[in-house]
DNA sequence: TCGCTTTCTGATATCGATTTCATAGTAACA
DNA sequence: TGTTACTATGAAATCGATATCAGAAAGCGA
């Protein structure tokens, strides 16, 4: 590996100072034309690709942000990711992605890398499995630092947040499943302590209400598509044919969706002709399941653009909307069928 | 935001030299039990977090690596990017991912962002689409940092790689249609100018040969789902029932097969009844699409996890094997059937 | 008790940029 | 032509850590 060159080394060639260097590097207009092109050569010469990281300690800028997601192998996510990394390229920012797995415990540990690797702002989704309380050193991490969180809420916390409306998306699922005939709809819930899980069966319990209907059920699962499956096939297992099945389901994503698919393709029972059911979030797959999956379509890669829009905006000290909340969609496909008594 | 403490303000709180503190964050076992106290209390006083960033200064190290994948949406890499972040965490490295699009001058610009950034190592997919000659400039940096090349090999270049044995792969996929009676297979390609889809044509054409079948026909998309989706109507709308149709299809990734599936969903034409489809990388949702996917598997994660594991030992020029190449896995679903006469 | 290690700590230079301040040189104007 | 006002550049301090080197204090053997 060639030795790397410094501002020095280009200074010295080019007969000039190092700050000239500087100058030349970032604010060129500021240099005599012809210096700038004896510079310009000795840069050439040498081929010399400025240090970012040591330009970083006097301007107290990293131009990293920090993502703090739950996995980047959950589809929907790594959507979100791109997002966030194409609006951050765009301004000179990089990225520094990190997975929590939903565990509080790692949430922690990464927010104390990213404040240790001086991170200009974090964007965060707060990981699912959390105790009652926010942990005092976490908390006080998350003062020291900008952030925005995105996708899900945190109670009595005046962060600012990127999100979509989980309710209404949640709400017009249900609507539309009711609109279709059925009157037994289950929810397959996803991680029980996140907000975007409570405000989608607020929706779905405020949908069944408004039409009437009693009979609920909710399914625990945790967002996962192999728990969703699994969970399916236990509960179809024991009560065949009994009237606690439910004509629909409305799935708190599409990973779940498509988990739940998979038990009742295994369970021989046909969707929709059986059972409909809806998703959430339009992830790419949806439309090669079989049947293709109705969902409720969430915009994921604007909420990563939007997320960072406002990260940098707190970073420079903006104003900003303390709240961005995105319209979701209703995607019809052939997962839904209209159930006749 | 909370002003940042620094290792002064630890040694003034803590009656200290800077040394000292430097030292008790990175070799407690070599200060005497009591300064070591005194400092530790100043440190939770002040609930100090040490500016790694300004460490990588003076220890010419960032701890940062950087790779880069096509497509972190593409949820063959996000696996892949999963490996390398789990065993980067374990070695106190970070991760800066960045997407080419395949596209080299996107690859170019950001192998120069990651230097900048003084990256200890990159970690690269190298983009499909290009040139014939490897651009100088690129070429250079390359030389300037420490490389592990994983998933594709560059022709004529000695750096270490992370690979797959496509060859085999692609010959046991083909040999296995073969065995179920197949005698007309297709191969739907990837991205023409990358190594991994050469060796895996030649995989395809070796199995042909050595079976004394002459047909053959090559369908050219780009391993994406959507193209591999369209190719495959188009070329089924033209051809109806003509000899040349395959009986069986052998995609160069699970994501074209996927594609072809949906295609052959709404062609009507019934998989494996009326076609057999073999893929390859087992993605993760090779197993719920309809019918699941027999495919190869790759072990994409732990391909992550050795590619990280070559670059350290590259970083600490340590001895290294020039190349790993780790061996696909047949996985039988129910994507093809045997063809009979 | 003397001299020699060993253990522990501090002073100082350094990493590679930026930034502030000072100043030489030139242009502008009356 | 003298005063003022810019323009262009360099010198030096700075960011927040690490690392080297030197010296004080303590321990130990003879």
């Amino acid at each position: 590996m060639k030795k790397k060159s410094t501002i020095y080394d280009v200074a010295k060639i080019a007969g000039v100072s190092p700050s000239t260097i500087s100058r030349v590097m970032n604010t060129p207009e500021i240099v005599a034309e012809n210096t700038r092109q004896k510079v310009m050569n000795a840069v050439k010469e040498l081929t010399f690709i400025p240090n970012m990281m040591a330009a970083s300690m006097p301007r107290k800028r990293t131009n990293y942000i920090g993502l703090i997601i739950p996995d980047i192998t959950n589809i929907f996510f790594s959507n979100l990711v791109r997002g966030v990394q194409d609006v951050c390229e765009k301004h000179g920012y990089s990225v520094l992605v990190v997975n929590s797995d939903d565990i509080q415990e790692k949430e922690g540990r990464y927010l104390k890398l990213l404040y240790s690797r001086r991170v200009d702002g974090v964007i965060l989704t707060v990981a699912g499995y959390r105790e009652e309380e926010f942990p005092k050193e976490e908390l006080s991490l998350l003062k020291k630092m900008n952030i925005v969180l995105i996708d899900r809420e945190i109670n009595g916390m005046t962060t600012p947040i990127v999100k979509v409306n989980n309710f209404g998306g949640a709400y017009s699922a249900v609507k539309y499943l009711l609109t279709m005939g059925h009157k037994k709809i289950m929810y397959l819930a996803g991680i029980e302590g996140t907000k975007t899980n409570q405000e989608r069966e607020k929706g779905y319990l405020a949908a069944l209400k408004e039409a009437h209907i009693n009979w609920k059920k909710e399914l625990a699962a945790d967002f996962r598509l192999d728990t969703a499956y699994q969970k399916i096939i236990q509960y179809w297992s024991q009560l065949k044919n009994s009237d606690k099945l439910p004509t629909a389901i409305f799935a708190a994503n599409d990973l779940m969706a498509i988990g739940a698919l998979k038990a009742f393709a295994q369970l021989k029972v046909r969707v929709p002709e059986d059972i409909s059911i809806i998703g959430f979030d339009n992830i790419s797959f949806s439309d090669c399941t079989y049947p293709p999956l109705t969902t409720i379509a969430q915009p994921t890669y604007l909420m990563g653009q939007k997320a960072v829009e406002t990260l940098l905006k707190v970073i420079d000290k903006k104003k900003i909307k303390k709240s961005v909340e995105l319209e979701t969609e209703l995607i019809e496909r052939d997962s839904v069928s209209r159930w006749e008594v």
